[in-house]
DNA sequence: TAGAAATCCCAACATATGTGTGGTTAGGAT
DNA sequence: ATCCTAACCACACATATGTTGGGATTTCTA
């Protein structure tokens, strides 16, 4: 019944759990029966719509999603970015209406698991409603440190705040080191996450450059100077709670 | 053993508990022998400081509290405003150590209630769970649309916004009417809230009186137009969660 | 491989917002 | 009543960031 792709996605999903808390075999053995549904999605193509009332939650096996709302005038606001391990929209399973659009970056691959499942699952244990909780918790302090960012920092300092998080994510699940990472996005989403321009982003990257704190090539960011970009975006980890 | 105080504070979560899902009668029996420390604090009294490890969360009984990060170089972003029936520091049921401060706005009236015995409360009933849960995501909510306010609107837009907002959390636990509330924040923070200086929250304040938005006096916000807010506000309440 | 379409980059100018300073008002304490 | 302080308000000027427009690369696709 469950496909080799679905086994692979559960066992990310136990895997992620785990960095949390630690799992009864009772426990692990529920979340790998969740039924999950697997699909692939073309870079950019959207996950679930602002108002939509979804029945899924998605848990982001491979690729980068990305979370946004959109105003009026065309503008768009990006509000999160994801990789692979996240549960951008765990959310609703308590809230019922959508209040934000979700889509894929990159070419990605989604497993799908229906709310009647994951909340069967919260109720028989109460540990790993605990941890799934927890996760939608480390999302809201990090939206509240983006506040922070958007109404104290300027351009130069959102944007190193913004790198020096990425990484940080990213280098957790193993998908960077040595201070270098693929960056999937362009200037213009780049600026929609920080509230700037896509002109002005370009002259903050273009400073940043100069500067020798990065190297950005072909969808590659490399940290040259991690201490200096880490002073720069006054950055702490410990909101993102990846130490165990 | 338990207080009049306490009782009432109680009474108070109960029904705000009840505003999101029922309760049966064993789940109301619960909350109300929680065991809860009332504590009247003095206006902008800390409640829970950045960096600390709290062993209770609180109720917000009587009064305005907020929730704020301090910067290098005195910057401040104020994160949120409370008002009676929030739950400010829920989070800290799950993540240890606190990303924020927490302080009171004007003089108020709080219940402390112990981790471990709104653990022991969420573990023996699911549902309890996940109403506290869902408060804690409606949070995270109103950080995204003030992420999308900071990022997209000027502070024109911003100011309108969040005085619409305001304006709705008040009306819903009957502490406003008549789109005419009281509003203990001084400009500066105001400011802060809105990653404004302090001048520049007061030239948006006048421009908005200028235009017959809104009348503020003593401590007293009037919106005299509300719909011309809710219009340059951009303001749907739908993220609040309000209606039931 | 060529053409098309994004994306990146740069310059000039416009505007929202910040900073510094100082004056005025209102409330609380003596 | 008077003083003291916090809050409010206003002006001038500085600066970060937005906008427009266009050219140069890169990436995608046929």
């Amino acid at each position: 019944m469950a496909s080799v792709e679905s086994k692979a996605a559960l066992d990310l999903l136990v895997r992620r759990l785990e960095r949390i808390g630690h799992l009864s075999d009772e426990e692990r053995r529920a979340v790998g029966n969740l039924p999950a549904k697997i699909q692939t999605l073309r870079p950019r193509q959207d996950i679930v719509l602002d108002k939509e009332k979804p029945e899924h939650s998605c848990l982001l096996v491979e690729g980068w999603a990305y979370r946004y709302k959109l105003l009026g005038q065309g503008r768009r606001q990006i509000l999160s970015f994801h990789v692979p391990g996240d549960m951008p929209d765990l959310h609703s399973l308590h809230i019922k209406t959508m209040d934000h659009s979700l889509g894929a970056l990159t070419e990605a691959t989604i497993a799908f698991i229906a709310h009647e499942a994951l909340l069967d699952v919260t109720r028989r244990f109460p540990g790993l409603a605990g941890i799934m909780w927890r996760e939608t918790l480390i999302d809201a302090a990090i939206f509240r440190q983006w506040i922070a960012g958007m109404g104290q920092r300027d351009g130069f300092g959102r944007m190193a705040h913004l790198f020096c998080e990425l990484y940080c994510k990213l280098e957790a699940i193993g998908l960077a080191a040595d201070h270098r990472c693929t960056l999937p996005i362009t200037q213009t989403e780049l600026g929609d996450a920080l509230g700037l321009s896509s002109v002005h982003t370009n002259r903050v990257l273009q400073e940043m450059k100069a500067q020798s704190l990065i190297e950005l090539r072909t969808r590659t960011l490399n940290i040259t100077d991690w201490d200096g970009l880490v002073q720069v975006a006054e950055f702490d980890p410990s909101y993102l709670q990846l130490a165990q």
